[in-house]
DNA sequence: CTCCCGATAT
DNA sequence: ATATCAGGAG
């Protein structure tokens, strides 16, 4: 796969954006649930190492309670633990969860930023969760490279890269840029769905004739 | 690289 | 029992 050619790899690329919005054809949005950009910025940092259905039992009844930047400012740690302990990693994430509401408070007038550079500088935020909020927020268009796209990218092809942000690099190549936020949303269903971790369902992928993994793995 | 960490599928 | 789940920080 190394030494294929940027033009083979883009040709490849355009045929499983193709054959993947034939699969998935509304635009899909992501499965978490959300009223607000802060409320999808808690959500997505809850979903580390979590599936989505799991935040989205425990963001039913926490996002009622804590609607604003200043409610999570101003909550202390322990008792935010107790709401979201379902989800894993829960010290980490209370603790970054309220450190970023006060550093929306303290930068940017309690409102979610939409650059990267904004985004990204918030505690507990990263690539992945920015370009998440700069794509379903605000249109800004991104490679969401969380697992699954991790996953379903290095098996069909589209990289050789292990690195997050390199794999983001390497799609940016070669899927055209108007695709990239609802091609991100694809790879991740795809993955849910077909491409799985384990065992991957190879004879029933609708991109199995052009993945280099298909039967492989 | 390691650590954080509970829930779920296999 | 073990791998994995819409990651990020040190």
């Amino acid at each position: 796969m190394t030494d294929e050619s940027l033009d083979h790899r883009k040709t490849r690329a355009l045929r499983i954006v193709k054959h993947l919005k034939e699969k998935y054809p509304a635009d899909p949005k992501t499965a978490l649930d959300y009223e607000t950009a802060l409320d999808l910025l808690v959500a997505t940092m809850l979903s580390a190492q979590c599936t989505d259905a799991r935040v989205n039992i425990v963001t039913k009844e926490l996002l009622k309670k804590y609607r604003t930047a200043e409610d999570y400012a101003k909550e202390d740690i322990a008792a935010f633990e107790e709401h979201i302990k379902s989800t894993g990693f829960y010290h980490n994430k209370a603790k970054n969860i309220i450190a970023m509401a006060q550093a929306l408070l303290k930068d940017h007038e309690g409102e979610v930023p939409g650059t990267m550079e904004e985004l990204v500088n918030l505690p507990g935020v990263g690539r992945k969760t920015a370009n998440l909020i700069l794509g379903m927020i605000y249109g800004v268009p991104g490679i969401v490279c969380d697992t699954h796209v991790i996953r379903v990218s290095q098996r069909l092809g589209l990289t050789a890269h292990k690195d997050p942000e390199k794999i983001e690099y390497d799609l940016y190549e070669v899927i055209p840029q108007e695709e990239w936020t609802g091609f991100s949303n694809r790879l991740i269903m795809h993955g849910r769905d077909t491409c799985h971790a384990k065992k991957p369902d190879c004879a029933g992928c609708i991109v199995n004739y052009v993945c280099p993994s298909a039967f492989k793995v």
